[in-house]
DNA sequence: CCCGAATAATCCGGGTCCGTAACGAACGGA
DNA sequence: TCCGTTCGTTACGGACCCGGATTATTCGGG
């Protein structure tokens, strides 16, 4: 598994893959998908707190798109009771799926690129 | 050169890249960076015909995608001599090297992936 | 020469997101 | 118990983008 990707390969691959999800429709912003990907990818918990200083924003962007993404039924709320000023965010069925689409989609455009 | 990326990977390469996109800033949608690495891949000459037809979008879309990357200095129009009815859209140095910056940041990113 | 077809731009109403500031709830040490 | 601190949310004003309809310009066949 040697992982060596060209620059001309990368960017076939990322305007293959971001075609594809403009034309599947209901697309997440860069600052979404980042946290998103954060919430299935990195060990929990996860919290407003720390994902604002993961992605070096500010705490009511993370709210909103916990806001947009919970909408979509893509990750939940939950407060935490050890300390109820925390709110402790938690994946879902349908964000797990959708996640691991998105990991198809990338791995089956990798596998069609131009060698 | 083998290209194969395994579901988590894939994954990991989405975040991290989003991630860093997210950090430096002036962030595009899907669809603008669709548009652009279409123009900055594929052979010229681009219209916002062709565009709309390859997206599957309405042209207004293309048109307004132009205006936020022309601001932005990623790419310019141009009257097509021959059919004044058609613009060509042309790269210009500051798209090339965001291009190009884009497509370092996704190789850097893919070669520091876990095995 | 004229009129229908084609092309891109613009207009309009509506929605989403941003940054900053302010707020309410909850914790914890004095 | 009291009060400063922490945490997440909400409010506000502004900027951007969308979809669909409309407009202005240009082309080309009859």
């Amino acid at each position: 598994m040697s992982i060596e990707l060209r620059a001309l390969q990368s960017l076939t691959l990322w305007h293959d893959v971001h075609l594809e999800l403009v034309h599947q429709g209901g697309d997440l912003s860069s600052r979404q998908i980042a946290i998103l990907l954060t919430i299935y990818l990195e060990p929990p918990p996860h919290t407003v707190r720390g994902l604002a200083a993961k992605l070096k924003v500010t705490k009511p962007v993370i709210t909103r798109a916990l806001d947009t993404l919970g909408k979509l039924d893509l990750v939940s709320r939950r407060r935490d009771e050890a300390d109820r000023r925390n709110v402790i965010i938690q994946r879902t069925v349908a964000g797990a799926l959708a996640v691991e689409r998105l990991g198809d989609t990338i791995t089956a455009r990798a596998k069609e690129l131009p060698r």
